[in-house]
RNA sequence: GGUCCCGUAGUUCAAUGGAUAGAAUAGAAGUUUCCUAAACUUUAGAUACAAGUUCGAUUCUUGUCGGGACUACCA
């Protein structure tokens, strides 16, 4: 358990001793002590003052009294300043932490809960290659998945794909007209992008076709309905959807090309599912449901014979789930589908890491399944992140600003590659080796970046100054990793346990103590970052500890501290801190190295 | 028009209603006979505006200004 729960129990419990008021123990507020004042933890008053009809001044008093009194071993001293209780920890408690856990490969994970956890991401369009903002959701997906299973949770890991539908037809259009039989190999070209190149040029020429029927005085509506390729490609969603021979191979060697490709840059980046489901499969899915809910009374029909769902009640609009015509529209196979996983997985909990653009289609979602009363509606949880923009705004595919993901990351280990060889420091490492080292930093830093913002909020990346590896970065953490191994080598790798774990007793200077109390609120981050689905919040405490190292690492020395008592202890901070760097840099999906 | 989100140092990001709003980077000044200087130390710099609630507001409420998303019988 952690000193601050313990100080919430204690304050609770001594609130209750004093005073006969119950409070839970999560209601009392604390924080780590401002540096300038004395104390390690605070205890804010001034939300019990009214309740206990108490003056802060003398309340604290009579809290500090009591909870140094009853826990020695633990607290020992207190201040009040200001309505703010300030309280001492035992360097005790810190050194028997440290001595507790240095040793500790899973320190920070909880142990299994049984509960289950679907995590959707990724999801993307075959008729296009993956960019930035795809690595967000990617990176997104895979560190909550892990941050869940670090946590105690099972995960199941899913994809959709979104491989039919007209803007597939566009593509396979495209390639019809002008692919002359090419194929991504004899072209030297990754499957992904030579797909998505068709794409661009089924829009090129479906651009100059509706201008040339403009030209002939046709209305703007008329042109863009009737350019012969966009008939064409209509036509060929109807032949896909009955099935039509020549269609469905062409459509399966296109997405085969678009796979492979896809296959290619998850490899890179690290991204991987338990189960990938195609909308080619499941678009048909939730038709039974909407005569379900109509029988209900959940939906209701208009006239026309389209069916509806009317959520003004919850704030929202009328909601079409099924056409006049009897097809149904996108939230249906949503819906459907959100009941197949319940079927085949019985998550408590589904995921789904989805833009911030689809806000309301998730809220809408959720309260169909409810109204529906499907056993996975509760579960529904949209994890919505922001759009990733550039310094100009949104990037825009007519302006050519889309950042390309596999461009991206290539741009970032090759931008490794120069920093490590202009500071030369691994000269002695083999090429496989080295090719593993740029991997590691380009894409660390690609990753922590992308990482370390609250994923509720937009963010700005821009092209023109390349990704940092100084100060609050991927690198900046990595080094610090390689930098406690290699003290660690040198003081003779595992840290020597010849003296009894408790007999390590030592006064803790300020540095040291800082890094104790920072390692010991790992579990917490972890736990919290699980609870709000925000790795950012494991990213700023893995980077706030590795400064705190350095600057710890700068003070003090380790590997000839001042005495053998000092260097025990402090090679074992050293061993834990790596430790949790590792594990906390696990969560995020990112790799530390020994050396750097 | 309606619904929702966002405005914090030059820039990119923090801050469960709590102490003097933290970092990073860019700027200025330093640190390497000694465990990795991708580091460390010092310095300067911000809550869009106006009211309100509160002992206390970046945080909650309202309004103004500015930016964005959604609002398809598209997927």
């Amino acid at each position: 358990m952690s000193v601050v729960t313990r100080i919430k129990e204690v304050t609770a419990a001594a609130i209750h001793q004093l005073y006969q008021v119950e409070l839970a123990p999560q209601e009392v507020l604390v924080n780590a002590t401002k540096p300038e004042f004395e104390g390690d933890y605070t205890v804010v008053l001034f939300a019990f003052v009214k309740q206990l009809k108490k003056s802060p001044d003398a309340l604290g008093q009579e809290l500090g009294q009591y909870i140094v009194t009853t826990h020695p071993q633990l607290f020992t001293a207190y201040n009040i300043i200001k309505g703010f209780l300030n309280i001492t920890v035992a360097d005790s408690y810190w050194l028997q932490f440290v001595n507790e856990q240095y040793s500790n490969v899973s320190f920070g994970h909880a142990p299994q809960n049984g509960q289950k956890v679907m995590v959707e991401y990724s999801s993307p369009n075959t008729n296009k290659p993956l960019h930035l903002g795809h690595l967000r959701n990617n990176f997104l997906g895979r560190s909550i998945a892990e941050i869940l299973k670090a946590n105690g949770n099972e995960v199941v890991k899913t994809c959709i794909v979104n491989d039919r539908g007209i803007h597939i037809c566009k593509s396979m259009i495209a390639w019809q007209l002008f692919g002359n039989g090419a194929t991504p190999a004899s072209t030297h070209t990754k499957g992904d992008h030579f797909v998505g190149d068709y794409y661009v040029k089924f829009n090129d020429e479906y651009k100059r076709q509706v201008e040339e029927l403009k030209a002939q005085g046709k209305l703007d509506e008329e042109a863009e309905k009737t350019a012969p390729i966009m008939l064409a490609t209509q036509q060929m969603l109807l032949d896909w959807e009955a099935g039509k021979p020549e269609v469905m191979e062409l459509w399966r060697n296109m997405n085969s090309w678009v796979y492979a490709g896809f296959e290619a840059t998850y490899q890179r980046i690290g991204s991987d599912f338990d189960k990938t489901y195609y909308e080619s499969n499941t678009y048909l899915l939730g038709k039974d449901l909407i005569e379900t809910g109509l029988s209900k009374g959940v939906f209701f029909q208009k006239p026309d014979g389209s069916v509806w769902i009317d959520l003004t009640a919850d704030g929202l609009d009328e909601k079409l789930v099924r056409r006049k015509d009897g097809t149904s529209v996108y939230i249906t196979q949503d819906i459907g589908l959100a009941e197949q996983k319940q079927k085949e997985f019985n998550a408590s909990q589904s995921i789904y890491v989805v833009g911030d653009e689809q806000n309301y289609h998730f809220k809408v979602l959720k309260l169909i399944c409810q109204k529906l009363g499907l056993p996975s509606a509760d579960g529904i949880y949209h994890l919505s992140y922001g759009m990733v923009e550039l310094p100009t705004g949104k990037m825009k595919s007519r302006e050519g600003t889309v950042v390309d993901a596999d461009d991206l990351v290539e741009e970032m280990v090759n931008i490794a590659r120069q920093k490590t060889e202009e500071l030369g420091k691994v000269k002695d490492f083999t090429t496989e080796e080295l090719t593993e080292l740029y991997d590691t930093i380009g894409l660390g830093a690609l990753k922590f970046f992308l990482l370390r913002v609250d994923p509720k909020k937009k963010m700005v990346f821009n092209p023109e100054e390349s990704i940092d590896f100084h100060g609050f970065t991927g690198p900046f953490i990595q080094y610090t990793h390689a930098r406690i191994k290699s003290i660690l080598r040198k003081a003779g790798g595992e840290v020597a346990v010849q003296t009894p774990n408790s007999s390590l007793q030592t006064t803790l200077l300020p540095l040291e103590k800082e890094l104790s109390i920072h390692l010991e609120t790992f579990p917490a981050v972890l736990a919290d970052a699980a609870n709000e689905h925000d790795p950012s919040k494991v990213a700023i405490y893995v980077f706030n500890l590795a400064k705190i190292f350095n600057s710890f690492y700068t003070e003090h020395s380790i590997g000839n501290a001042e005495s053998q008592e000092k260097k025990e202890l402090r090679l074992r901070l050293s061993r834990l801190t790596a430790q949790v760097i590792k594990n906390g840099m696990h969560v995020l999906g990112i790799k530390v190295p020994e050396r750097m």
